[in-house]
RNA sequence: GGUCCGGUAGCUCAGUUGGAUAGAGCAUCAGCCUUCUAAGCUGAGGGUCAUUGGUUCGAAUCCAAUCCGGAUCACCA
């Protein structure tokens, strides 16, 4: 892949070993593009040249100059501010990477499957006793997204979810629909079946508290009372029932569960996330037992005096963890082990990365010891991609205090915000309906999944419904808004019978069309960047930065106005590059962009 | 208490292996539409980069200590 930094590198190690008779390596040179208040397209850092040119930095930065300016005919200037080395490159030179890089749609990206690397994705992971709300929103969007950039570094990705599909919590929403239900499905109340299931937990929830509270009163101690609710022992129960497959709890699980997905896929339909396989935990939580019994034949675990299995992770700097309980049941990283290791098996995986939040570090900390100590030379290959939580401006998401953010809720309400912001500003007038929806859902999506994937994923971050249904400044919308202008001006270049093909013609530039071509040829190093750092951020941060500059652009330069036949060809063409860019850019994030806005 | 993560403008966030006078957006104030989309552009104010030491030509960035947040350390998932 071309890269400016390593081009220039070359040229700066040339030069030094011409003047100092000493061959760098030429990715240990510091270069980075020009501070804006200097002259010069990039710098050289010549601090740490010193001791090989054993002179100044004025002087050794005039020296590299001098050579570079009288061997190399794209170097057209330099000047030097202590000990950096400011350097320009000619318009004919930007031209050049101009008229390479454009007319590429696929331009940064590297051919599909090109690595051999077969990379398993799997996020969202939800349970099915409640709807998705923004935590899963953020994990959606990151393991869509990264599945993304990762697709387009060359590597083979499966995307995947694990639905918690069973359980005691799974129980609890059943058993209050049983008991209080009288019969309620989403087609007899118009509800989404994932938030009418939801609700029977809360039911659950609230009834349960009273039962505790009866029994507190009646002198048992929290605890006990927590054990001996009645409604808890039911819950108990029917789990025990589903485990032995009774056939009506199975019957009732089946059903509401079934409105569950159909709740989900909505959901998943609306944000745009899609995976090539689901796993349910009623199928795989079983996993892992005879792998765990194996381990303890091989001495990789022990077995205490009740029976359990254990393993000592102390070595790792972690703890004793527990793998079968004493009545031979698993425990949750029972089934990680499981699906893992079926799943390097059936896959012949070469990384598996799980987008959960950073609450689970620990867990996954033990995922892999374990993994390390039953010997799977694969175990260095699981990452555990943990984001940090959502908060509100209030403080944690709390569902018992009903602060919880609905996914549904919030993307209806962006695409509302969307559509009254279009119809104050009367962008969308003479469209019809349906283009207006599409318009009014892409800008809403847009915002939603910009806010969220902007931010570093390993950081907790702050959710302001007020900041973002704003459409101005760093948001989605402002760089939809970019793209929409730039495709209006191409629809006026073809109208107006106005070709921009071929080579990029020879112009003198500005200073704000060489920063646009510059900022374009680095898209293919953010897209790999990205990548090594599981990073949607990154994508974000460029892809702003380079609609602003091009905003800027726009304001100060005639495009389709300007009358001279090259200058107005090199600007479409630079349009044209920054449209295919932000399109790339906002399609690795998962976000669409619109044409008219 | 042990471990891990974080602390940058009033608020939300950037800051790419240590580089020049620390940047954006929001909010506030002041400007720009007979001209290709004003969801845009320009300008102003706003900072002890938590604190203190250390490492070196040079630190928001690396190291140590301290202070303040958060997570985690379940036979829960």
């Amino acid at each position: 892949m071309f890269s400016i930094e390593t081009y220039l590198s070359e040229k700066f190690a040339q030069a030094i070993a011409s003047l100092y008779g000493v061959t760098l390596d030429a990715n240990t040179l510091q270069i980075q593009k020009t501070h804006t208040d200097f002259k010069g397209d990039f710098t050289l850092v010549v601090f740490p040249l010193l001791r090989v040119s054993k002179k100044k930095p004025e002087e050794t930065a005039a020296e590299i100059g001098d050579y570079l300016k009288m061997n190399f005919p794209e170097f057209s200037d330099y000047n030097v501010v202590k000990g950096f080395l400011n350097v320009s490159l000619t318009d004919n030179f930007w031209g050049e990477m101009l008229t390479q890089t454009g007319g590429d749609e696929n331009f940064g990206f590297v051919k599909a499957n090109s690595t051999g690397k077969h990379v398993m994705i799997e996020f969202s992971s939800p349970n099915t006793n409640k709807p998705l709300h923004l935590g899963h929103i953020r994990n959606n969007l990151l393991g869509f997204s990264v599945a993304r950039i990762l697709e387009v570094n060359g590597d083979k990705v499966t995307k995947v979810n694990l639905v918690n599909d069973r359980g005691i919590h799974i129980c609890k929403s059943m058993l209050a629909w049983q008991k209080y239900g009288i019969g309620e499905t989403p087609q007899s109340s118009s509800k989404k079946g994932d938030h009418l299931v939801g609700e029977y937990y809360v039911k659950f929830d609230k009834k349960y508290k009273l039962e505790i509270e009866d029994l507190k009163a009646k002198g048992l101690t929290e605890d006990e009372a927590k054990q001996k609710a009645p409604l808890m022992l039911e819950a108990q129960e029917m789990l025990r029932k589903w485990e032995s497959k009774d056939p009506e709890i199975i019957s009732l699980w089946e059903t509401m569960n079934g409105w569950v997905y159909e709740g989900f896929e909505k959901t998943y339909n609306n944000l745009g996330i899609s995976f090539e396989k689901v796993y349910y935990e009623s199928q795989t939580y079983l996993l892992g037992k005879s792998i765990v019994s194996k381990g303890l034949e091989q001495g990789a675990f022990f077995k205490k005096p009740d029976g359990s299995v254990w393993v000592d992770l102390t070595s790792f700097g972690l703890d004793e963890k527990v793998l079968l309980r004493a009545d031979g049941t698993s425990v949750y990283i029972t089934q990680d082990i499981g699906t893992a290791v079926q799943r390097f098996d059936e896959f012949h995986l070469n990384e598996h990365i799980y987008v959960v939040g950073n609450e689970q570090e620990y867990h996954f900390n033990v995922l892999k010891g374990i993994l390390n100590r039953l010997g799977y030379s694969w175990s260095d290959h699981l990452f555990h991609l943990s984001y940090g939580m959502v908060n509100l401006p209030e403080g944690k998401m709390k569902s018992r205090e009903g602060t919880v953010v609905d996914a549904d809720d919030l993307v209806t309400e962006m695409i509302d915000t969307a559509r009254e912001m279009a119809s104050e500003l009367g962008k969308l007038d003479g469209l019809s309906e349906t283009e207006i929806d599409k318009v009014c859902s892409t800008v809403g999506l847009g915002a939603l999944k910009y806010f969220i994937l902007k931010v570093d994923p390993k950081k907790n971050m702050t959710f302001n419904p007020r900041e973002s249904i704003d459409f101005n400044g760093n948001t989605g919308p402002f760089i939809q808004y970019t793209y929409a202008r730039i495709q209006s001006v191409l629809r006026k270049a073809e109208e107006d019978g106005i070709s921009f093909s071929g080579n990029a013609p020879a112009i003198q530039m500005s200073e704000k069309e060489k920063e646009l071509i510059k900022l374009t040829i680095t898209f293919p190093s953010i897209v790999s960047l990205a990548a090594e750092q599981y990073s949607p951020a990154l994508v974000a941060n460029f892809v702003y930065e380079l609609a602003k500059e091009y905003n800027q652009f726009y304001h100060d330069h005639y495009i389709i106005r300007e009358t001279n036949d090259d200058i107005r060809k090199f600007r479409l063409q630079v349009s044209q590059q920054v449209a295919v860019c932000v399109k790339s850019a906002m399609w690795l994030l998962g976000i669409d962009v619109p044409s008219r806005m």
